[in-house]
RNA sequence: GGAGGGGUGGGUGAGUGGCUUAAACCACCAGACUGUAAAUCUGGCGCCCGGAAGGGCUUCGUAGGUUCGAAUCCUACCCCCUCCA
């Protein structure tokens, strides 16, 4: 491992950004100092789970500082969880999944990856599999990983205390995750790994286990919890209260924007890089009231939404944002809407389980008994029959065009 | 091997024969307000027929049964968990 990389040594600046923007905890910061001075590039640890092909804004947090770090030289090892996928994370509630097939974790590995590369530079990527090292793997070799840990370690992560002490069900195969996990550190010589502070013990162990292994031991980078729109718990996909890299600009303005006030500063620290001089006024403002919080929100939202899209998007999906929501206004991008072909007198019914296959006439019933419903600007007070060229709105946010049958 | 607890709507979780399409809370949807998809307030929140009034069907792990009537009682089965050994 003699690689002749090199990595630029940053700045007082840089540095400091590095070490405290975004950051929850860093073990052992004055190694992970020493180790920015060295100016040897370092290779930095990255899993994911390809059961949960799809990033997050909460994942984003940490590849944003994967990125940093990026820029100075050093390299991410990207690996794919083909193996711990099979187990489940313990940090989570269930214990079982579905076991997917190679093809299903090959197509999610490709989405993620996808994703991946919106924030993270592709030329200084290494791409590994699990596979790779476990596939080898004999029970042997299980048993001399488990043989170096002990239950009473493991029951210092408070998930699995709050479990243990709770006579709630831990899985034996919850106990692997973080020795699989470890491993890996140690399969691809780790310098460093990434995680949300709810790793902390999983990227511990790696720290651990690399020693065990005569390898100089990972720093550990903590990346603080993004809670979700809801304002209250972190963000999943499960909890629904997520925002996803993918999603559409539109959509992923308007998430911003559901955001609670009170997490506005979070979101612009964590998620942007507004200067911290900056954040410090727009903080104030918010405390004081000087400004609409909506204002400072929509700057947020546009500045994420051309992140992932584009700064020519974000402009789109603010301004769509202001006819369609704040001034109640049909939307005039064509994609806003969904098309449904109709001979004249189609009722309303039928035009909307076309567009909207999941929803119910009894839904529909109650929409426009509360008058959520119109057509071509109108509010209809019951069903009618519909010809081609209409509009009809849906609540605030759903449009449908209809169109010649053809 | 022994003892015990439990499976209820998207989630948490009440309900032990009719008042139950099933409390409450959360999430969600809509309306009002605020030129925020924030907050707040109000309402809604199984499906189908009907313009409406109303009607029908379906739902409490699965399958049967008792009963005029069952989420609630009985039988069998499946699944989950805890404790002791």
């Amino acid at each position: 491992m003699t690689s002749a990389n090199k990595a630029s040594i940053p700045d007082q600046v840089t540095l400091q950004r590095i070490l405290k923007r975004g950051v929850s905890e860093i073990i052992v910061e004055s190694e992970f100092v020493r180790l920015m001075h060295s100016g040897t590039s370092l290779r930095l640890k990255m899993g994911f789970d390809p059961s949960r092909p799809d990033i997050l804004l909460g994942h984003v947090v940490g590849l944003r500082k994967l990125r940093q770090l990026q820029e100075l030289g050093h390299q991410v090892i990207l690996i794919v969880g083909d193996w711990t996928a099979q187990i489940g994370d313990p940090s989570g509630q269930s214990a079982t999944r579905p076991v997917l097939t190679h093809e299903e974790v090959v197509d999610n590995a490709q989405s993620y990856m996808e994703q991946f590369f919106k924030v993270i530079d592709r030329e200084r990527t290494q791409v590994v599999w699990q596979s790779e090292w476990f596939g080898k793997f004999s029970l042997a070799d299980v048993i001399r990983l488990t043989g170096r840990f002990t239950i009473a370690q493991f029951l210092e992560r408070d998930d699995f205390a709050r479990r243990f002490q709770a006579h709630r069900p831990i899985a034996i195969t919850e106990l692997l995750y973080p020795l699989l996990q470890a491993y890996d550190s140690v399969a691809i010589t780790s310098d460093i790994e990434f995680g949300g502070t709810d790793q902390k013990f999983n990227l511990l162990v790696g720290r651990e286990m690399q020693g065990m292994m005569d390898q100089r031991p990972q720093q550990c980078f903590l990346m603080p919890i993004l809670v979700g729109t809801d304002g209250s718990q972190k963000m999943s996909k499960s909890l629904g209260n997520y925002i996803g890299v993918d999603e559409p600009p539109s959509t992923m303005f308007g998430k911003v924007m559901s955001l609670p006030d009170t997490l506005v500063m979070d979101y612009f620290r964590y998620l942007t890089d507004v200067p911290d001089v900056e954040l410090e006024e727009i903080s104030r403002a918010l405390d004081d009231s000087s400004v609409n919080p909506m204002e400072f929100k929509k700057r947020l939202a546009e500045d994420i939404t051309a992140q992932f899209h584009s700064p020519q998007e974000g402009q789109n999906a603010r301004s769509n944002f202001e006819r369609v929501v704040q001034g109640r206004q049909a939307p005039t991008d064509e994609d806003q809407y969904v098309q449904v072909p109709v001979i004249a007198g189609t009722s309303t019914s039928d035009v909307v389980r076309l567009a909207f296959p999941e929803s119910s006439r009894s839904q529909l019933k109650r929409l426009i008994s509360e008058g959520a419903v119109e057509v071509d600007g109108a509010k209809i007070t019951e069903e009618i029959g519909h010809k081609p060229g209409q509009t009809i709105k849906l609540g605030r946010r759903r449009f449908i065009k209809t169109i010649e049958a053809s």
